[in-house]
RNA sequence: GCCGCCAUCGUCUAACGGUUAGGACGCCAGGUUCUCAACCUGGUAAUCGGGGUUCGAUUCCCCGUGGCGGUACCA
């Protein structure tokens, strides 16, 4: 069996899609499970609508989600010889002819055809031009393009590696542009003319080139090549379940990266829209996927993107990480922020290692950890514990200080406290009486945040006592 | 309009003729807990409609219906 050799081919007209994320992990997965090739192909052939910097966004994301690609990357835009080179073979075959007719007739004609109900396509107006007459319009300088000319009867038949058979009627298909007035291929004839070139065994794209693969089927058969086989992948969709679109969120992998979703969470949770494992596996490292990968479990459907599954995944993820590794992926946000004193590694492991359940996203931490960093604005009314007065509450405060101010042990760790503080809470009330809430509330200005104790040891000593006396003195200074 | 693809809980999906239609997210309840999160336990909720085929259809066939995609000198 020969290689297994597929491609990722998106055209930069904008950053990384998300969608076309996920069609270049299932190439990648498919390659790699078949110890073949997965290559990156750039198709910029059209110059009206070239994104700058676009090309260098889809390699870096590809990057970031870990889908190395082999060789150097196929530029379209640099290949235009092969192109021209393919169809002139194909108008010296007399299966191509140049076409001189102008985008208002085309137009015309559609519009009368519709009128009709009749499907639309070319006519073949300029398909029978004799040889003078095509000289003279080059010579004159007319723009032309250069069609297909496609068999006008009969069925395509091909069996989709996803799908199964799928048959086309050919009166319904178009005497397809290969190749336009600007010296450049469209899609079709430039797609064909590289699978064929890079060798490429399986196409695994979008399901919105289902229509067009016939053409393509054809476009193999008039040069006298095999195709590759076929995979037509179901669409991403939005809530409304239209095609997956920026208006009603998200789509650019960049802003998941910036929002501060893992690279494993995104690929993961990418991966089970459209493929399962056929277990109830759903936790997946990209090596477990290749090993289990295989195009027989890819959906037909169409796949909602579910944004509460992707923050679960990354929730899966960040919990699985060091404090290690969160204090450097998290140094970025927090500098961002604002937060400047990121430099104690030390300090930022206790805090990150205190709040680590607690991050959806790592976008998240900064508003998440702040009161470790500056003290926290404090609401008097948040501070009494249920029916506590405001004086009370403040009085606990006051004694706590105290209390902990007179802690003979040197150190202020969080065993310490516990074991320290177990006497002191329960001449006040026990756990749920009125010391626990109001300490926690008058450290972190936080109405959910991680226990009284354990913050205590990561503010330390004075810290932790500056704060009780300055919440206890604002309700004095209302009262 | 024409062509094509698709159709199981709200969402992602499993069940390749025989299951009390399974799992996950979400949601709800309980446990744990000063709060929140995390975690554990339980619950909620689905085969688009109609005809066939079959002893038996989520599953196979046909017809509707609905959704989506394509119908460009865009990819």
């Amino acid at each position: 069996m020969s290689e297994i050799r597929t491609r990722f081919a998106p055209s930069p007209t904008g950053k990384l899609h998300i969608g076309g994320l996920r069609t270049a992990l299932y190439n990648w997965l498919y390659a790699k499970n078949h110890g073949g090739k997965f290559l990156l192909r750039i198709e910029d052939t059209d110059r009206t609508r070239l994104v700058e910097g676009a090309v260098q966004n889809i390699i870096d994301n590809l990057r970031w989600a870990g889908l190395s690609y082999d060789n150097e990357p196929v530029i379209q835009s640099q290949r235009q010889d092969l192109y021209r080179q393919a169809a002139e073979e194909l108008v010296n075959k007399k299966l191509a002819y140049r076409c001189f007719c102008t985008p208002q007739r085309l137009e015309q004609l559609r519009q009368i055809q519709q009128a009709k109900k009749l499907p639309t396509h070319y006519d073949g107006h300029c398909r029978n031009l004799s040889a003078p007459e095509v000289a003279a319009g080059l010579a004159d300088q007319r723009p032309s393009v250069i069609r297909f000319a496609l068999p006008q009867h009969g069925t395509v038949t091909f069996t989709d590696q996803v799908r199964g058979e799928v048959r086309f009627n050919l009166a319904t298909l178009d005497d397809q542009i290969l190749m336009k007035s600007d010296g450049f291929p469209t899609y079709h004839l430039a797609s064909v003319v590289d699978d064929h070139d890079m060798k490429i065994s399986h196409v695994i794209r979008g399901e919105e080139w289902l229509p067009s693969t016939p053409k393509h089927i054809l476009l193999y058969q008039a040069f006298g090549w095999t195709a590759p086989h076929f995979a037509h992948l179901p669409l991403l969709l939005n809530p409304d379940r239209s095609k997956l679109s920026k208006r009603t969120g998200d789509v650019a992998v960049d802003e998941y990266r910036t929002a501060g979703y893992l690279p494993e969470a995104v690929v993961n949770f990418i991966l089970l829209m459209g493929w399962n494992p056929g277990t109830d596996q759903e936790l997946f490292r990209l090596p477990e996927m290749v090993q289990q990968f295989s195009l027989e479990h890819i959906n037909k459907s169409g796949a909602v993107f579910n944004r509460d599954k992707l923050d679960w995944f990354n929730g899966q993820y960040l919990r699985q990480k060091s404090v290690d590794e969160l204090v450097t992926l998290a140094r970025p946000y927090l500098l961002s922020a604002g937060i400047k004193n990121v430099d104690d590694t030390a300090y930022l492991q206790q805090v990150i290692a205190l709040e680590q359940k607690r991050i959806g996203k790592l976008s998240d931490l900064p508003g998440l950890i702040e009161y470790f960093f500056s003290p926290p604005k404090i609401d008097v009314s948040a501070l009494p514990w249920r029916k506590q007065k405001p004086s009370e509450a403040a009085q606990i405060l006051r004694e706590i200080s105290q209390f902990l101010g007179n802690f003979t042990q040197k150190d202020f760790t969080i065993q310490d406290l516990e074991t320290n503080m177990k006497a002191f809470v329960r001449d006040h009330g026990g756990a749920n009486g009125p010391v626990l809430w109001p300490m926690r509330y008058a450290l972190s200005g936080r109405p959910a945040s991680p226990g009284p104790l354990e913050i205590a040891a990561v503010l330390g000593r004075q810290e932790t006592c500056r704060r009780l006396e300055r919440a206890a003195s604002l309700v004095i200074d209302q009262s």
